[in-house]
DNA sequence: CAATCAATGCTAACAGTGTCAACATGACTT
DNA sequence: AAGTCATGTTGACACTGTTAGCATTGATTG
């Protein structure tokens, strides 16, 4: 977390913005709760806390866009779990649980996700940015979904992972829950997608 | 919002204790996100910022006090539901849907405990006074499940249910899902207890 | 009743924060 | 080479939580 330029670094950084972005995110890989003020920040780049404003126009703007792309990585790795799964309840549990085990890897970027989604107030060339991951991450999970399924009872199954997962993961963040895989993958096939 | 006390205030408060907590607590039921800062909430009750260390050792402390009583409201209204609700998992379900409404008719609050709740870090003669209130809540969501349940298969029963409200309850205050309670109910009526 | 004392309040100050205004540097364009 | 504009810097402001030291009061004693 020491400044990252060498003894001799010029005045002007190169890629400010880039190197921002990459040492919040590896604070909140590394940290259980990683200080993200804008001076603790300025100070692990070796720069001073204002020129961050030169690219970002304020600190939610900051955290806004390491949430956004936590949120891509999220998505990704959903995509690539419903890919992996096999068909079936199965594979689709499967997808859940990637959910689980992606937010247990990634305690603090998960929590800023959610911690920042509220307010949705992002740039405005791409006023969606943040509400398009969400939608990717939803059809990473309702992809591995039993297709023969009414249209409502699909929204109803993809809100049941959802939130079931999520709860999931933010119990066990929490310490209400122990983290036990095989409780885990137990409780997360305990659905029925065709309940009343 | 304004200073409590009438014109001629006296030198001592009272309570002050008590109106800190009445304070917050009015700011946690009334305003999506409140200011709960310490200057601010000494500043609405009419008291210098200092006078609130008198009875707190600190924020955290004062914030710890108001989660803990919101937890202990939570409780009892999971407790009045699951005596209210019928038997079977309909009456369950009941219980769960209460959770959620609890949730979006407190939303603060809510945010409030399950963001203290990680650092438990309570007062000496109480270590466990949210850990109580946590099993109390528990075993509110316990009391109405179906009785005829192995031991292990009633514990991942609590755990689903648990994270099946609390996931849909922190999705919608995140606002992504609408709060619509025939969906709610439909979603939670998708467990089956009795599966693999 | 008077004196003392502990509880509870206050002001002043410190370090830390996000943010803005004004100035400095340097890389690119013409 | 000159000038411009993106990008950096310093200094200041208002705000925060917290501590130290002082003031006031209600209660407890002799």
């Amino acid at each position: 977390m020491l400044p990252v330029l060498p003894v001799n670094a010029p005045y002007h950084h190169g890629d400010l913005r880039a190197a921002a972005l990459q040492m919040g995110m590896e604070k909140l890989e590394n940290q259980e709760q990683p200080d993200l003020g804008l001076r603790a920040l300025a100070r692990d780049l070796g720069v001073s806390a204002t020129a961050l404003y030169r690219h970002f126009p304020n600190k939610d703007a900051l955290l806004d866009a390491l949430a956004l792309e936590g949120l891509s990585r999220l998505g990704h790795s959903q995509a690539e779990a419903a890919e992996a799964a096999g068909g079936g309840e199965a594979g689709f549990a499967e997808v859940g649980i990637t959910y689980v085990e992606w937010a247990v890897r990634h305690p603090a970027l998960l929590r800023l996700i959610y911690s920042r989604v509220g307010r949705v107030d992002l740039a405005i060339d791409d006023p969606s940015a943040m509400g398009e991951a969400f939608r990717q991450l939803r059809k990473g999970i309702a992809a591995k979904m039993p297709g023969d399924l009414a249209p409502e009872e699909r929204t109803a199954a993809t809100l049941h992972a959802w939130s079931l997962v999520h709860g999931l993961a933010m119990l066990i963040l929490d310490g209400q829950i122990d983290y036990d895989p095989a409780m885990i993958r137990k409780v997360v096939l305990m659905t029925d997608f065709r309940a009343p």
